[in-house]
DNA sequence: GATTGAATTCAACAAGCGTAGAATTCAACA
DNA sequence: TGTTGAATTCTACGCTTGTTGAATTCAATC
């Protein structure tokens, strides 16, 4: 499986020259790597070795770590168009209420295989180095705050943005604890669960009235 | 403000041979690092620097980076008690939820100084190495679990065990956000504007009914 | 004041890192 | 078939890391 072996497969295809499969190759490895063991985790030398390459062919074609990373973690910004359609409206079923869909969606997402490695990747690095939190930070302002602007209560941007905010928070902490920490009753749990035990919650943060606590 | 400096100000003291106030300097300066910038991000070096020391003689105290790590994390596991105590019943005023009382005393231990930097170096690094993420799941079980438990609605313990794991992911997520990630509105937001958006949720993964997820 | 044992410093090792440039292979084209 | 330019490999530099052991300082005890 690796690039070598793919190129030695593929013989003498039409390919032009400069254009084996390899930078893709380091591409997905980067991303792997990135995915389990963050940014400063991740070595130059282990991704090349997981893509069958040479290091210094990472560093001819990307320039440098931190530049792969950025082109590593740049995946999940081309399906985002798609999650926030799934977040916002469509493919839901009529009469699921938007907080439980939500959830389901994001939960879809995180298990799809590019999406997987470069959403953990990046919030993997981001308690590390600040580069990876500014672009986990508007990852989440490109997906969550744009799908809660249609759909929450309040006309107030601030408080739209507060809303947002909260949402994300639950569902960062809900990635971090079933795949990250894996704390068992949630990397147990079906996502038709995790939906129903969070949604409320999410729907709350929506469209509900967050300045009263319950207070009897 | 370094240990030699405090060793010279306290000057020929009643301290008995083999202890200064080194040790303690050291395990004061891990903690920040470690909160700084987590475990692989904190160096030896930059531990000894912070506190005035020869980088040689943090190993002579603690023999190796692992066992400063863990000797500096388990503080938190002291004032546990106190955290747990607050999260349970005390200092409760009379008619506050128990879910908004649970927000409101998280913020305080993560705003209070030797827990801010253990909690924080714990979360930055569970994320990196297995063995602090082992010491971060064994602290929720510690506080969050056991609090859960005395007043869950569920008698069974497979249940309340999900309920704890949903009350630490809105915990956890809520101090990715706020603390490391700094979103913007929930950086700005007070303890009292916190409780009340969240304390609900709280209440509804403690007592609430889980299946339901709200479909009209 | 000599002794003792802990605290502290010095210098250095071996390993791994990101990165760089020269050398080489190889496929397409004239 | 010889040329060309990109892909690929080799070797190595400079730096930082955790760790180690010997040498040194220093406060307390006899």
């Amino acid at each position: 499986m690796t690039a070598r072996d793919s190129r030695g497969s593929l013989g003498r295809t039409g390919r032009r020259a400069g254009d084996s499969g390899t930078r893709d190759a380091i591409l997905e490895s980067a991303r792997g790597q990135f995915a389990d063991h963050g940014y400063d985790g991740a070595t130059i030398r282990a991704i090349a070795a997981a893509a069958g390459v040479d290091p210094a062919l990472v560093h001819h074609f990307y320039g440098s770590k931190e530049r792969l990373f950025a082109a590593a973690m740049q995946f999940p910004l081309i399906p985002s168009e798609t999650i926030r359609a799934a977040l916002a409206d469509e493919s839901r079923e009529p009469g699921e209420p938007l907080g439980s869909h939500m959830v389901r969606s994001a939960l879809a997402a995180w298990e799809s295989p590019g999406v997987r490695e470069a959403f953990q990747g990046l919030l993997r690095s981001a308690l590390t180095s600040e580069r990876a939190a500014a672009m986990l930070r508007e990852f989440v302002a490109e997906t969550v705050l744009r799908s809660v602007a249609s759909a929450a209560g309040g006309s107030d941007a601030g408080e739209t943005a507060f809303r947002a905010a909260l949402i994300a928070s639950q569902m960062l902490g809900l990635a971090l604890a079933r795949y990250m920490l894996k704390f068992g009753p949630l990397a147990a749990a079906s996502a038709d669960e995790l939906a129903a035990a969070i949604g409320p919650g999410i729907d709350r943060y929506l469209t509900g009235d967050l300045r009263d606590n319950g207070l009897a």
